[in-house]
RNA sequence: GCCCCGGUAUCCCAACCGGUAGAGGAAGCGGUCUCAAACACCGUCCAGUGUGGGUUCGAAUCCCACCCGGGGCACCA
């Protein structure tokens, strides 16, 4: 041993990096790797910058699983790529004038080399930036293929404008009315743009999540579910007074249609303009739909806003019975959902109601809720939306909710006027983006010939430079100013044409990562179905919950259709998945404007990798959010130096037969992997942790008692150093080297647990007297009831209580406990 | 408003199927080391599990109601 005989995580980063650096253990590309496979995937970072706290704790989890399932003698494949492209790296750059890519892969190497050093058991032959043309090149060719499918296709419709980052959003891009991203106000504006038809896929999203019900984590799973918003229902047709085609609506209520009072169109529809066309209603309607178009999406989503609207002096005519329903425009109803029309039933639909009160229009009842005293919903303002018997709907009078459903659904069929009906809040997926930094979209706008997707053999479709483009944000795609990269020929008539200047979404690119680490530089296709075979699906994922809705349902929906394509044969990419929550300071997020950033580089300088990462995974469950206010990286430092000594301190030599050693030494270490096998298994790394805790513990003592050469001590010492590679894979190696053994000990395998040394040789009985404890007992863990009973009911505490009497009743459940009840 | 998760010592957190409430850490306090201090080491204090009811021989754990905190959904017909 050197001279260095105190704990120094500096020294230890300096001495084994370069040492992992050339024996590389975590690679997972060998062939003839004859190891069962394990895919441990974290979800890949976004170069804005150096890692941070957040960084430090979600690598650190993710590398706990990897790290364990090598040390369980699996083949793991841990990838790690950058999410390259995207607005925050080119708004960075804009500011400071520099080129995004310039800035990025200054950015990603800063990132890689923390990275390095944070000593995650990351492959990194498998390294992939998105913004690289040899990746996104498989982002446009899958687009074609989805093109062709139809999946990917070209619509002229109202969608979701940040006026701030001056570019077009994903409804799930919008949080309460806000962008995502810089949170301002998102308004609507009609452009033509490309969607993927990820609504076709919606059932199988849906249906699909029984796969993951266990091993996702509910919230995420309900989190899609209301996302995707599948209901049923049925679609009528009413007749318009003057017009020759009927209008459809949709309802989930068509057992109440015999209560229909009047009819609602979307304010902003093309319907409502129509039938509002050369009626007297015209001006108002015109007057109404200029004031619904200032209103804003935040305004538009309160919740208890006023019911507005104007009627358009038609009526429709309701199928079942012909009565004339007075057509009203309103905002309430929403022109992309259904068909941007209602039937009204105020009686039964709380919103129907609020507007019929509002304009003094009939309320009718048609299911008279059981006896519980709900009141005339006209007179309490209380819309009755429960099940009950049905009255004054003609053939319906009598039925309950669920066969009126049916009967009136027959009903409408047989005369053709209505069918069953299902309806999804999901919608399309908008990917055009007019921004700079992003992968083009490969299709070329032709006078003649219309979108003609750019031939394979032509791509990638490179982003020319960004010299000389004005990257600033101004509603157009600043591609579309590289004249000489938009003006081509077409490919298909050879006439002049050019490019689509739009950019597609960076979720594009994160759709399908996870199947380019098989081989980032395949230069023929996406990813070779043989390798995707070996490696997926994903076995664990880790990541934050913030991508509970985008990252995850992309990947999903990219999946499928992957499947359908037949290029993977598995339907869901992610088999488990872990959500690690965030670091916060004192209960609220971290950021500079509130003062209460920690910088990861000052804790990693102060107290070590080891004791940095150590600190996250310690600091709680995995999904709980770190609050730097309540954990100690000092204190995590400290146990590591504890740790560590310990190792020094053996002095029996490697090899030496832990069978002659302290038995109670044995046992603590056979029980401490024990219980953290199990712990690690079950995502509780800081029980694991604190069992390697009490192990030191254990082990310190012994060592102090004298036990310095005990070959139990060194078994002992060993094991704690495996358990730690997880954790803190400097102090890890540098105990494993300290005790005699070559690198890496992040290859030296789980320790083996003796069943015989787990179980106890004495337990602690409890003698209770009515669910009291009122007495212990020293007894065998295989003691017999019989003979347990006998002991108990001999015991002085039971011979106390009972004093002379007999028992009423005695429970016992060896060997803990025994319950006497007098 | 609806749904989900959580409330255990001063703080962060453990507790397998209901069976002795405490594993681990932090802070505090006392001590050892030191000229002194820091570090380190040793020891130690601290709760009856948010509130109220119920089931049970027995409840932190199961059920009901409520309070508090966090999250999700919220004109989707």
């Amino acid at each position: 041993m050197d001279s260095a005989v105190e704990y120094d995580p500096e020294r230890l980063q300096q001495k084994w990096l370069p040492v992992w650096d050339e024996r590389q253990p975590f690679r997972s590309g060998d062939p003839g790797d004859d190891r069962p496979k394990k895919y441990v995937l974290d979800m890949f970072p976004y170069p804005s910058g150096d890692l941070h706290m957040g960084h430090a704790e979600a690598y650190a989890l993710g590398d706990v699983l990897a790290r364990y399932w090598v040390q369980q003698g699996f083949n793991v494949m841990h990838p790690i790529g950058w999410d390259a492209f995207g607005l925050p790296a080119e708004n960075a750059a804009i500011k400071r004038g520099v080129d995004p890519a310039g800035w990025t892969y200054e950015n990603i190497e800063q990132q890689k080399t923390s990275m390095r050093r944070y000593a995650c058991s990351f492959d990194w032959d498998r390294v992939l930036n998105t913004c690289d043309p040899e990746y996104y090149h498989w982002n446009q060719w899958l687009f074609l293929r989805m093109f062709e499918r139809g999946l990917a296709y070209r619509k002229d419709s109202q969608v979701n404008w940040c006026p701030n980052d001056q570019t077009v959003l994903a409804n799930e891009q919008v949080v309460d009315g806000r962008c995502e991203r810089c949170d301002t106000v998102v308004t609507k504006k009609k452009l033509t743009q490309w969607y993927l038809r990820i609504t076709d896929y919606a059932d199988r999203l849906l249906d699909d999540m029984a796969q993951l019900e266990g091993n996702w984590p509910e919230k995420v799973l309900l989190m899609q579910r209301n996302w995707i918003g599948r209901s049923t229902g049925a679609e009528v047709e009413f007749a318009i007074e003057g017009r020759d085609e009927p209008v459809t609506v949709y309802t989930t209520r068509p057992d109440t249609l015999y209560g229909a009072t009047f009819f609602v169109v979307a304010a902003d529809s093309d319907l409502a303009a129509e039938l509002a066309t050369g009626t007297p209603a015209e001006a108002a309607f015109a007057d109404y739909l200029e004031k619904v178009k200032q209103t804003s999406e935040m305004d538009r989503l309160a919740t208890d806003r006023e019911k507005t609207g104007v009627f358009l002096e038609r009526y429709a005519i309701n199928p079942v019975n012909g009565e004339r329903l007075p057509i009203w425009a309103s905002d309430y109803v929403l022109a992309d959902y259904g068909t941007g029309a209602i039937m009204a039933v105020p009686a039964h639909d709380q919103r129907d109601l609020d507007f019929a009160l509002a304009f003094d229009i009939p309320v009718k009842t048609v299911v008279s809720v059981a006896d519980d005293g709900a009141g005339d919903p006209a007179v309490t303002g209380e819309a009755t939306s429960g099940d009950g018997v049905m009255v004054n709907s003609g053939p319906l009078d009598g039925l309950a909710k669920d066969a009126a459903i049916a009967r009136i659904i027959e009903v409408l069929e047989e005369r053709g006027t209505g069918r069953p009906a299902v309806n999804y809040r999901l919608r399309d997926w908008l990917i055009s983006r007019q921004r700079y930094w992003g992968t083009p979209i490969p299709i070329i706008h032709c006078p003649d010939c219309g979108e003609v997707p750019v031939p394979d053999d032509q791509l990638p479709v490179r982003l020319p430079p960004a010299e000389g483009l004005d990257l600033k944000p101004k509603g157009s795609s600043p591609l579309g100013a590289a004249t000489g990269w938009r003006d081509v020929t077409c490919p298909q008539c050879g006439g002049a044409a050019h490019r689509d200047p739009d950019t597609m979404d960076t979720f594009v690119d994160s759709s399908w990562y996870f199947l380019r680490y098989l081989d980032p530089h395949d230069s023929e296709q996406p990813f070779a179905p043989e390798s995707a075979r070996q490696w997926l699906p994903v076995d664990q994922y880790v990541g934050g919950v913030t991508h509970a809705i985008l990252h995850l349902l992309y990947s999903r929906f990219f999946t499928k259709v992957l499947f359908d394509m037949g290029m993977v044969d598995f339907t869901e990419p992610f088999t488990r998945l872990l959500n690690q929550g965030m670091v916060v300071m004192n209960g609220s997020a971290m950021s500079k404007s509130r003062g209460n950033l920690v910088r990861l580089s000052d804790e990693l300088a102060e107290n070590g990798v080891d004791a940095v990462r150590l600190t996250m995974v310690f600091a709680g469950p995995p999904e709980d959010d770190v609050d730097w206010a309540d954990v100690s990286p000092a204190g995590a430092k400290r146990f590591l130096a504890r740790a560590w000594r310990v190792a020094r301190d053996v002095t029996s030599a490697p090899g030496a037969d832990p069978a002659a050693g302290d038995r109670t030494v044995r046992q603590a270490t056979h029980r401490a992997v024990h219980d953290a096998t199990l712990a690690v298994e079950s995502f509780r790394f800081n029980v694991a942790v604190a069992r390697t805790m009490e192990l030191v513990n254990v082990l310190r003592k012994a060592i102090d008692a004298g036990g310095a050469d005990d070959p139990a001590v060194r078994e002992g010492a060993e094991a704690v150093a495996v358990m730690l590679s997880l954790v803190a894979p400097y102090t890890a190696e540098d105990m494993w080297s300290i005790l005699g053994h070559e690198p890496c000990v992040a290859l030296a395998g789980w320790p083996q647990v003796d069943p015989a040394l787990v179980a106890q040789d004495e337990v602690t009985c409890v003698v209770q007297i009515a669910g009291k404890v009122r007495g212990r007992l020293q007894v065998s863990p295989d003691i017999g009831e019989e003979e347990l009973t006998e002991l108990a009911l001999t015991s002085e505490a039971a011979v106390t209580a009972l004093d002379g009497a007999t028992a009423r009743r005695v429970i016992v459940r060896p060997p803990k406990l025994v319950n006497i009840v007098p």
